[in-house]
DNA sequence: ACATTGTTGACCAAACTGGTCAACAACGAG
DNA sequence: CTCGTTGTTGACCAGTTTGGTCAACAATGT
């Protein structure tokens, strides 16, 4: 129930492209100054994304990052699971399963964390780049 | 958005609690023992959950610990702040408060955490409870 | 007085986090 | 071709957190 910072850069860069959804590719470097997020580290993060085909890439002079999908279609559940690795909620240890006979709390977590990934799901890019530019035009 | 094994562990011995309601003190070696958990960790777990009150203890021949409150009153947000500590969820740094003037992801995350919450706030000991009798009915 | 049970704090190895550095690969412009 | 730009990759690292143990202590019932 924490998100890492992983996750949090990561969606910001990601919110970032939503922004600039149709403009091109945008250089990491770009993203890391408006974002605030330490370049090397930006680089890390954006790699298991272009490798999900989430994010291409384009290298050279006029290079960087873009979107592949509109940011309407991209959920939240699917930034978090790539750049948290997969298991992104309760992971019970191997022990439980021995002590089954009695009652245990294994698949209540299940049920947990399916709820939760239920409200992953309905976020999309667009729906946060909307809130964000809500909020921005308000302050 | 990954759950510590404090707060599955605590949760669990939460759940053995709200099964027993009504039975008295029951020992933590007597939890530790069905719920699979090393005795010192529970230890460890049930603290903050007794200084919360939610959970009353009583040393001694017959002690034990047991709930304060009925199952169906105790919800799951309320035992993750505790076992988790405060700030559950997004806590973006410093830094990010010096670049508001483009986007930022901000209180985007604010309104991830507040949804995720709603879903842990609907959840009680109570309905961990059924919905675990269920399953193991069936199984 | 004694065993039982909870409380507390010190301690520890291992994993994870957040982050840096440097070498490398591809691409565009001149 | 070659040079600078930009993304890719992997090694590395300090600090924190996690998951867990051990031992001393405090309270309670018998």
């Amino acid at each position: 129930m924490k998100f890492s910072s992983k996750v949090r850069y990561g969606t910001r860069a990601l919110l970032e492209l939503a922004l600039r959804w149709g403009e091109g590719p945008v250089p990491l470097k770009d993203i890391a100054r408006r974002q605030q997020i330490p370049l090397p580290y930006l680089e890390h993060l954006i790699c298991p994304l272009v490798q999900a085909g989430i994010v291409k890439s384009a290298r050279g002079t006029r290079g960087g990052v873009m979107l592949l999908k509109p940011p309407g279609e991209i959920i939240l559940s699917e930034v978090i699971d790539l750049l948290e690795g997969p298991g992104n909620a309760a992971e019970y240890g191997d022990k439980a399963l021995e002590c089954r006979d009695y009652s245990a709390a294994y698949d209540v977590w299940d049920e947990v964390t399916e709820q939760v990934n239920r409200v992953f799901e309905s976020i999309t890019l667009q729906s946060l780049v909307e809130r964000q530019q809500l909020k921005s035009r308000v302050g």
